[in-house]
DNA sequence: TTGACGTGCAACCTTTGGGTTGTGTATGGT
DNA sequence: ACCATACACAACCCAAAGGTTGCACGTCAA
């Protein structure tokens, strides 16, 4: 979960996903690479994705031959008071 | 700061300073060894604290021969609404 | 003042993480 | 049926991160 958050890369895709909450993969890289200026493959987007699915910030929904990307905030919002009183 | 946040061993760090507000470097290595039963050097402690403070979470102050640590949420606080509406 | 204690610093090792390249597979338009 | 598309999977590369070892330095008590 933190480590999901650590990679600067990925919480640019998450600022990507929380304004547009559904998008392909290519969709996303497109946006990343025009708006934000990154140089990155398709296929190291999708290691970003796993990564962050598994720690169920990014759900993800087959659709024929599209996937779906969905952005999750509750896992963040749950575990940031942890040294907060 | 994220990646700060990123490493198990330094939110266990966290853990210890955020319920007592000031420690020396090597009271927290004890009590991480201790109460969170991690095998952990001196050393690799003071790596941590190196990345605590650099990301501002840890403040530290030399006292003579001690040098007290000390916690800081405001960081944490300013950053986890990032993506949160 | 001498020696133990708490710490700082630097070189090294090992694992992990982010990335690329390459190939394979299923879907969908024409 | 065909081929481009959107994606999955795997092997490999490189740099960074976490950790250890070894030694040096300042502080303080006896």
């Amino acid at each position: 979960m933190f480590k999901a958050l650590a990679d600067p890369t990925r919480r640019l895709m998450l600022d990507e996903l929380s304004e547009r909450r559904e998008q392909t993969l290519y969709e996303l890289t497109a946006r990343l690479i025009m708006r934000h200026e990154v140089a990155i493959s398709r296929q190291a987007m999708a290691k970003h994705i796993a990564v962050l699915e598994k720690a169920g910030i990014v759900s993800s929904e087959k659709r024929g031959k599209f996937r779906m990307l969905v952005f999750n905030d509750e896992p963040i919002r749950g575990v940031m008071n942890r040294w907060l009183t």
